[in-house]
RNA sequence: GGCCCCGUUGUGUAGCGGCCUAGCACGCUGCCCUCUCAAGGCAGUAGCGCGGGUUCGAAUCCCGUCGGGGCUACCA
């Protein structure tokens, strides 16, 4: 018998973790996001911490509106909803960066102060022609401190000069380059550039702005993307600088596209995030299959179908992967389907439903309709992957008698027996008393597998393409039994003639 | 280019020096079941990037190499 792998850490028990996600409201939210938010989620809860999100939004330019919402939507939707947010409020509200503006600055005069930074006057274009002046040699990047230890007067007399100055910091030659990470251990990072912390416009750049919002709101716990590890030397030293507590560091792998590069809008529709519940995604379900990225199993007997509450009780750091996993939705497909199988048919139906109207494929049902697709669910609930797909699958019981439509191909395919086949279904249809699926099996069975001596498939080949329009459909006897004597008569009859 | 990070079947993972003739899941293929399609059952397919060490023994440790990725913005 194994010994469960976290005893030791139920042991020792770990102080509360605050942990944070900190989306850009730039676009459709990204799949990364709720990456991060499930891992946040995973250590707040598994501590008895809280997850807070923070909207980072500092970059006046690529600010789109709406975005902001869709955060909201879509972390409610993955049941991943903040302790503590714009929207929830919380102890340490706002919780939007551009309202916040003034808790900023005087941190920077701080580092001004202290020596750690200075004004930069330095025009984008003069920057421009310095990096490929710096490509060409193949000297070493970075800003070349032209403006530092100069007052404005003394700089304005060199070219290159702007008018609004922005806050640089001061990389001392000795700055620490290793940190620890809580999934990688020791890691070592690039020597960062003489950074801006404070633009132009007087908003501050993501690096000042994650070290103080972090301390002021408690953060005791960052988990962003593995491309962030290359600025951990930065927010660090800011620490140092302002003698705050360095978080513990959690740097998650970046999830790929098929080509292994960081997962892309461009490149995989699946990167945005709203993605998923167009398609008729369960939110249970691409929570589950995101809790497999870089992370073993936690279900019973090792099973991949997992809930929330196991991964959070199980959760521990050392387990994650460090490589990036590359974004394939296979394995969602029937994860998704699984838990479709699992649900209850009711539930699913309204599920269904809901999906079909929010897409616009279904207007609202009325109460018959609702009650038609609420029988019919369970015959198809196991061969759903998507709930879209349900539109199409129950398409045959909504439409009227007299308009369905009969596939080309279906009609194609017929054998020759087709309308004897009617003919004699017909026949033995007509009276039959009760009217479901079990009475309505033997009758045709009888008829046409036992006296017409037809193979089953031969036999009831025909009378499903009647009755559905489809070569292949749910299962037809009890098709049959929620169409009612009358319209499955109708169907047959109808598609007599077509013969 | 420079600096970092990473490298187990097609994909997600297990493996933390002997239990590995490398396990599981998805996918794919075949068979069974069967009113079609699914679901389910069974079987099969395919992998430790490469080369050196260390060791009695390496997927597991070290070095190199190759490959992939990230960063290198007044974007996050």
């Amino acid at each position: 018998m194994s010994i469960p792998s976290d005893l030791s850490a139920a042991g020792t028990p770990t102080a509360p973790a605050r942990t944070r996600v900190a989306p850009s409201p730039t676009g459709d939210p990204h799949v990364g996001t709720a990456y991060m938010a499930l891992f946040d989620v995973a250590w707040a809860r598994h501590t008895g911490g809280r997850f807070v999100l923070r909207i980072e939004d500092t970059d006046r330019v690529r600010l789109v509106a709406g975005s902001e919402q869709q955060i909201y939507e879509s972390l409610d939707w993955l049941g991943l909803r903040p302790d503590e947010g714009p929207q929830t409020g919380g102890p340490f509200a706002p919780y939007r960066q551009s309202e916040r503006l003034d808790t900023y600055r005087p941190y920077v005069d701080r580092l001004i102060d202290q020596g750690h930074a200075y004004y930069c006057w330095c025009s984008a274009e003069r920057l421009a022609e310095m990096r490929a002046e710096q490509q060409r040699d193949k000297s070493g990047s970075g800003y070349d401190r032209l403006c530092y230890g100069k007052s404005r007067e003394e700089r304005a007399q060199l070219p290159g000069f702007t008018e609004t100055p922005v806050v640089r910091m001061l990389i001392p030659d000795d700055v620490s380059l290793a940190f620890d990470d809580l999934i990688r251990g020791e890691v070592r990072a690039p020597r960062p550039d003489d950074q801006v912390i404070l633009k132009a416009d007087g908003f501050p750049t993501y690096h000042l702005a994650v070290v103080v919002d972090d301390h002021e709101m408690g953060i005791t716990t960052v988990v962003r993307g593995e491309e962030w590890i290359s600025s951990t030397p930065k927010h660090i030293l800011l620490q140092e600088w302002l003698g705050l507590p360095v978080p513990q560091y959690a740097h998650m792998p970046l999830l790929r596209n098929t080509d292994k590069s960081k997962i892309s809008k461009r490149r995989n529709p699946a990167a945005r995030l709203l993605w998923f519940r167009e398609q008729g995604y369960l939110p249970e379900a691409l929570r589950n299959f995101l809790q497999l990225l870089a992370y073993p199993p936690v279900g019973d007997d090792g099973s991949e179908i997992a809930t929330l509450d196991q991964f959070v009780d199980s959760f521990d750091w050392s387990r994650v992967n460090t490589t990036g996993p590359i974004f394939d939705v296979k394995k969602l497909d029937w994860i998704n389907g699984a838990y479709i199988r699992a649900m209850d048919p009711g539930d699913l139906a309204d599920r269904i439903i809901d999906h079909l109207v929010e897409r616009g494929v279904w207007t609202e049902p009325d109460a018959v309709r609702r009650e038609l697709v609420r029988r019919a669910t369970p015959l198809i609930q196991e061969r759903l992957t998507l709930l879209g797909e349900a539109a199409d699958k129950l398409d045959f019981l909504l439409v009227d008698d007299t308009t369905l439509e009969v596939d080309d191909d279906a009609l194609e395919k017929l054998t020759d027996d087709a309308a004897r086949v009617v003919d004699a279904a017909l026949g033995v249809l007509e009276g039959l008393s009760p009217w479901d699926a079990e009475t309505i099996q033997a009758a045709l069975r009888a008829k046409l597998v036992d006296d017409l001596g037809l193979k089953p498939k031969v036999a009831f080949g025909p009378v499903r393409v009647g009755i559905t329009g489809r070569q292949v459909s749910p299962p037809l006897f009890e098709s049959m039994d929620i169409l009612g004597h009358d319209s499955s008569l109708a169907r047959l009859a109808r598609f007599r003639e077509l013969l």
